[in-house]
Order: C-alpha cells, then structure tokens, then sequence
DNA sequence: ACAAAAGTGTTCGTGCTACACCCATGG
DNA sequence: CCATGGGTGTAGCACGAACACTTTTGT
C-alpha cells in the first residue's frame, strides 16, 4: 500500500534587502537581507515563526501556486524572480497528516515596500527568530542559494530597482552576500559580462553634495547564467 | 476542495560513463556519457523508454525511495552519488491520476557494470531513444547539471573507479563534458584545488608499452564544492 | 632504436582585486 | 575652496590554456 493521504505544500523564502533600525546588535552597517515570515497563532508551535506558502491546488503547478499563495501576503507584481529549491520530504517533517514540502526562492526589489497582513512581517536573516518546524533550515539554504548564484548569474536584478547607481548596487551585494564588495569592481565585473548597461542619465545627488551619480539598469530581466565555467573551459 | 488524489513518483536520471560499439553517427572517439533506461511493455507510451523509478512510500523520505526504486534495476552499491534534480509538477504531466515527480541525479562509477533486467539498458546521452512523457527533458536537465558540477565541484567522484590513473579520469570528462579535456591542465586544476591525491602507485602500462601511469584518488567521496567563488570573492 | 604513453616546465593571456588618483556637486 | 560621493587608471596577481620537451616503458 505505497500510498494513503500525503498533502503537497508550497513555501516560499521571500528576499528583500531592507533598512532596519540599529539595534545593540547590529550597530547601523547598512541594510540587511531580509525574508518574509508570519507568526503562527494556533499549534502547532504557535507563536513560531513560518514561511508563507500553502497547500498545493489539484489544477496548479508548484510556480503557479507559489505566486498565488504569494498573492495572499505580498502584491504578486513585487516579486521580481521566482525559482525552485529543494524538496523536504521526511515523512514525519510536520505533525498531522504527511506534507511534502517543495521551497522556492522569491526576490523582491529593494523599492518596494508592500502591504503586510497583521501577522506578517520582515526579519533579518541574521537575526531570525523561532521558526517553525524545518523553516529555519530552508532560509538558509535559499540564502545559500542567493549567494552563490549572485556570483555568476544576474539574479541580483531581483533585489534591485529597475534603474540605479552603483553605490546602490553594492549595498544590495554586501547585505545579501554579508560582506564588502567593491563598488569598482562591481561594475567592471557586471560590465564586462553585459550584465550591465548605463542608462546615460544621472541621479541627483545627495543633500551634503558630491558628484550626480550614473544610472544602470540590467540587461536582462530573467535569469542568466553570466560565467558558466569556473575551470575546464571548452576549447576555442 | 485543494486535494483530491495526487500521487508523488521519483525518477532517477542515472549517468555511466560507458563503451559503446562504433557505429555510423558515433565514429569511435572513446566512451560516452549513457543513462539508464527501461521500455514501457503497456499503455500509456508502450514502447518509450522511462526512467528507473516510481510511487514514494508513506514512510520513506525521497532519497530513500530512490535507492529503493534503484535496487529493482540496478545493486544499490553500485551509485556512488545520488542528489536532488526539479520537481515536475505541471498537472497532466502524465495521463491519469496527478503525479508529482522529483527528480534525482545518479552517478555510477565507469567501472562497474550492474546486471540489469531484460527491460532495462544502457543509451548515449546524445542518441536517446523515443522517451516517455517528459522523461526528455528530465535527462537534458540532469546532464546540464553534471556538467556544471564538474567545473566547481568534485563531483566526478561518482563517475570514476577508486583509484585510476589521469587519462581515465579525461576519459570521463570529455564523455560527460562533450569536449576535448587536456590531462595536464586537469591533474593540476584538481590537485590544486586538493580534490586529488596521488596514491603513490603506478599502474602497469599497456600492450603497446608507454610509462606505467601514476595513480590517483579523490580526496573526499561526499561533495564538495571546489570553486565557490566565480567573482566577488570576499576580501582577504 | 623507435613508438607510445605519461609527466614536467614554460609562456601567455585573461579576469579580478586593490588602491591611488581625478571629477562633479553642495555648502 | 573644501568636504563628500562618484568615476577612472593602473599595477599586480592568480589561475588556467596551450604546447613543447623530457621520462619511462614495450617491441
């Protein structure tokens, strides 16, 4: 008898770098990777932290569904990439009936600043607070996931605003990579590999002066993979 | 209503790097990348060849149901890496009930040769036969994924003997790679990144004479990523 | 001695980092 | 005219590709 009553659920790890106010612990360095997460009000494990997402429909495949249960926390049109990470699937994973649980990765621009039920709220990956059943271990490998990805692929235009400078840039890139990235190097990095183009405008600039900085925007607006080989290239 | 009768099947993509006879289109230019493959005896698609794999059970996770499917086709022993590929999830993916496929990536060492069943055998990657479903695509997926591993990770582990000497080892590139790998550059990307270490031993040489070989073996047999940082590495 | 296979050394190019220096604006 | 933030130029390094040359075996 291989099979009885499994449920299939969607959750979905909803990045946006965000400012968050200083605190003891994190002293004011900038803005941070933050993901999506709402508070659990009845058992179980109420009160623990959980990650948007829901059962999946019977006319629905799982991207379909991750943007309509998405809907129901955040304006679909905020979520600028949407992909697919890993399955859970150990049979006892959450209690009650089994529930197999395919996560995604969602990437929300830095811009955006939607409407959030009650329950719902941002949370600094470096801070996160009780989650829910096998949530925590999620978050980490979507963040995982970013940061690799950010090094050779243009998914950065998912956290960025459709036209920037580059010292904005660089601040996305150091909160979601948690270090110091050069705003130089990212340029030239971006550019050599057509992940970047100038826009010819500038941006004012800010109160205390200083030059108007150039404005960029990505070439592409889907995923790329922009250095596929690390090593063993194909020869010429 | 979100749940009616969906089932969940695990298919494994399972990579040899295999001898094949010369024939017209493949003129003798060393082995070749093959998957396992089994035909369909009845309706749906009689006749198509499928995957190895099948229904999940209620008390195995998905790694765990894919060893098991494996053991029908080929000795559990013989898969030397096993990991999670997509799911496929569109809703009439296959006729009949809704079935919900994860995928896995199987390697199988070049020098082992499993017996396997009447129905079941070995294809070259680049002449698949008429595929099931979207068996296709599952298989075009798994072989771009094994190629990007072996450029950033050790995943050739799984496709190489214990202990085997340098021009094996390109053998088992250029097969898996579809390209021309030079030995020289490969024995000093891989012992530079300490995924190899030399045994110490040499192999006898062959027939025709030529030095005995040095001996190699991979430093771990669980992945590792080798190359983590294609750009943006973090300061020193 | 010669062919065949393996291993070593050297050159070259490229892509990334780091850092110094130059430019444009507000006060 | 100076502080502030942005952009440009350049030197150095680390890695990998290509290829010539040497070593070790069998016939």
């Amino acid at each position: 008898m291989p099979h009885s009553n499994t449920h299939h659920e969607v959750l979905i790890v909803v990045f946006q770098v965000r400012h968050f106010p200083a605190t003891a612990q994190s002293p004011r360095s900038g803005p941070e990777l933050a993901v999506l997460l709402w508070q659990r009000a009845l058992d179980p494990e109420a009160g623990s932290w959980s990650l948007p997402g829901g059962r999946l429909h019977d006319d629905e495949d799982l991207t379909t569904s991750a943007r309509r249960q998405l809907a129901e926390k955040v304006d679909v049109r905020e979520v600028a990439h949407l992909e697919q990470l890993s399955v859970f699937s150990e049979p006892h994973r959450v209690p009650g009936a089994r529930t197999i649980a395919s996560t995604y990765l969602g990437l929300v621009p830095i811009t955006s600043d939607p409407q959030l039920p009650d329950d719902t709220s941002w949370h600094p990956v470096s801070h996160l607070p009780e989650m829910s059943f096998d949530h925590g271990i999620m978050v980490e490998n979507a963040r995982a996931r970013l940061a690799a990805k950010l090094s050779y692929t243009n998914i950065a235009y998912g956290l960025a605003p459709s036209e920037f400078a580059m010292s904005t840039l660089r601040e996305i890139y150091c909160a979601a990579l948690g270090y110091q990235v050069d705003a130089t190097n990212l340029q030239r990095v971006l550019s050599r590999r057509n992940v970047l183009v100038p826009t010819g405008t500038t941006a004012p600039p800010g109160r205390t002066g200083g030059r108007p900085p150039a404005l960029y925007r990505f070439t592409d607006s889907r995923l790329r993979v922009t250095d596929e080989f690390a090593a063993l290239r194909p020869p010429a």
